[in-house]
DNA sequence: TATTGTTATACTCTATAACTATA
DNA sequence: TATAGTTATAGAGTATAACAATA
């Protein structure tokens, strides 16, 4: 027996509310580290290599003189350094220390151990459906390398 | 023949990249018309039915005392309204004006539209499936009537 | 000239702590 | 005392515009 009231959720309505259930546990595993959320962002997305500030700054979405700031403050607590580009000396490589890696790793292992729980409960079958249909849309949309798989040695 | 880069997408990943493509349209269309992220929320969740302050603040899942702010934010744009509570003079409702109605029904349809073209290449049958799956998680995981189907009387 | 990145400025969002008024 | 909401304060995030240095 189907439960009723899972019949009257549009697909829009469920896209919504599923997103903020998934930024809830992007949050709240952010804060456990002492992260922003858009500081374990920046970590994630460097967790897959150095990225110069502009292309840091596309993947984010956000404007390049706010991600000044950003960078700052992880800089500032020795999760990142800016280090010199050779051949251009505009630009700058933004690249993840070893703690910085360290709580990359973390973060995104702890946000996956919390999705695969709330998705825990679907038979695998539909597990998989699901995995297959996300994939689909999110390469069909070309939605950026934000989190991307991240090697596990820390 | 499927494209293999879809299989090598796991669960979580593809669900905080959904998660970003969702919120990216959810910002877009707030932008489009004039309104904040956090602003857009509100007018949709009060779309429902009027709130007090504390019951909305548990809704957004922000401390009541910084929605003291945005609700004066919405309310100085003639967005919302505090309306006393007859019987309880510490208390107020927070109501949509007339404006505010007409705000919320049309970020509230042009985020559905936009998702709609966003899922809309998936076959009929997926798109269901995926309907159905999402709605079990939701319901599965209490969350919160936010984006609540609107009433399409503007 | 175009590009890389920063500074200056302003506003929104959000948290914490202390407060007022009412129940 | 407990509850509803506000004020004060501070920090983070983000946008725009103007700028410096380099290509």
């Amino acid at each position: 027996m189907i439960a009723r009231d899972q019949e009257d959720i549009d697909l829009a309505t469920g896209l919504v509310r599923l997103s903020h259930l998934v930024q809830g546990v992007f949050a709240r595993v952010s804060d456990r580290h002492d992260l922003t959320p858009a500081q374990a962002r920046i970590l994630c997305i460097l967790a897959e290599r150095p990225k110069g500030m502009a292309e840091l700054a596309g993947l984010l979405g956000v404007e390049k003189a706010g991600l000044t700031g950003l960078v700052d403050r992880v800089e500032h607590r020795s999760l990142v350094e800016r280090r010199a580009v050779p051949g251009d000396r505009r630009a700058w490589q933004v690249t993840l220390t070893g703690i910085g890696r360290q709580a990359a790793v973390t973060v995104h292992n702890e946000v996956c151990a919390e999705l695969g729980e709330i998705v825990g409960e679907l038979p695998p079958g539909e597990r998989e459906r699901l995995r297959r249909i996300l994939a689909r849309v999110i390469t069909t949309h070309g939605v950026p390398p934000i989190f991307p798989a991240i090697a596990q040695r820390a």
